[in-house]
DNA sequence: TTCCAGGAACGAG
DNA sequence: CTCGTTCCTGGA
């Protein structure tokens, strides 16, 4: 387990001898999409109907409208926290100088551990999205589906909304939520979820098994489907293949990164078990750098 | 103005 | 099955 010391005081959560966490990395690596940065360089954002806020202060981690049951019920697996990365990180800077720099540039990523349907809708809304329009689109859907969980430093915050409250809803109703062609995708696929009713315990079977389910879903391709199953069900081997990933892996391997397939296959004998972490590195490098561009 | 963005569906060959 | 085209729409 973690030796986090964790102690509760107010409605806050104090967090001492936290590693391999920074909350710019983590947040801003393209995994979620509901945190967003405050004045005070601290982040607020919402799972799982909670708002929260967190900010980094030397080497305590404050957690702000939180109470410890919360903190130990919900935010200590989602921010993966029983996890040691100093191992993996380790072993990826083994695997190149270039990895090596990678991990050493996000050296604070965590791999979020979200829900798997908020996951699912977000994935399929970032299709041929940059992550600004990306997150301005669900939160209009929020705002408008989702119930109301409160005010917080001055600002409205919404849930995300149920399967149900989607279904319900035609691809038009949806399209004044910026979702574009992808608002058909977004209403199938929440009435498939509805049918399907145990998403939720996905995350027990096989990756394959998860991966054929989630291609049946409308709007879910291969990437999408990748990041469904990494950042959502705990499947770290997964490396989901995005333009950053295609432009820095063709940078770094020429000879072997031609395609989308040769890009999985490579990354696959490369990184291992670890491919959805050297993914995050990379991609959170890359990106930052302008890597390929 | 024009072009493209952190992909997937679809039809043609 | 592999490949090229098309799909909303905001922002550079």
């Amino acid at each position: 387990m973690s030796d986090i010391k964790v102690t509760e005081q107010n409605n806050k959560i104090i967090l001492e001898g936290v590693h391999d966490f920074d909350p710019v990395h983590t947040f801003e690596c393209g995994q979620c999409f509901r945190w967003n940065r405050e004045q005070d360089g601290s982040y607020t954002g919402v799972a799982f109907s909670k708002v929260i806020n967190l900010k980094k202060d030397g080497d305590i981690v404050i957690v702000d409208n939180c109470c410890l049951a919360d903190f130990q019920s919900i935010w200590h697996d989602y921010f993966d926290f029983g996890r040691n990365y100093g191992i993996i990180k380790e072993a990826l800077s083994q695997s190149d100088p270039v990895m090596e720099k990678a991990v050493r540039f996000g050296h604070g990523i965590r791999i979020l551990n979200q829900d798997e349907w908020e996951t699912i809708i977000s994935f399929i809304l970032s299709q041929n999205r940059s992550i600004p329009i990306i997150k301005q689109s669900i939160e209009a859907i929020c705002r408008k589906y989702g119930s109301f969980i409160g005010t917080y430093r001055n600002r409205e915050y919404y849930a995300f909304p149920t399967p149900e409250a989607l279904a319900q809803r035609t691809a038009e109703e949806l399209a004044d939520c910026k979702a574009g062609y992808r608002a058909k995708y977004v209403v199938e696929t929440a009435k498939a979820v509805l049918q399907a009713k145990d998403i939720g315990t996905y995350r027990q079977l096989d990756s394959g098994e998860i991966e054929n389910r989630l291609l049946g879903f409308s709007g879910v391709g291969p990437k999408v489907a990748n990041c469904i199953m990494l950042f959502s069900m705990k499947k770290t081997e997964r490396f989901p293949v995005d333009v950053w990933i295609k432009r820095i892996m063709a940078f770094l391997y020429p000879d072997n990164c031609r395609n989308e397939n040769s890009i999985s296959k490579y990354a696959a004998e490369k990184y291992g078990q670890y491919g959805g972490f050297a993914q995050q590195y990379l991609f959170y490098y890359a990106r930052e750098n302008s890597i390929g561009r």
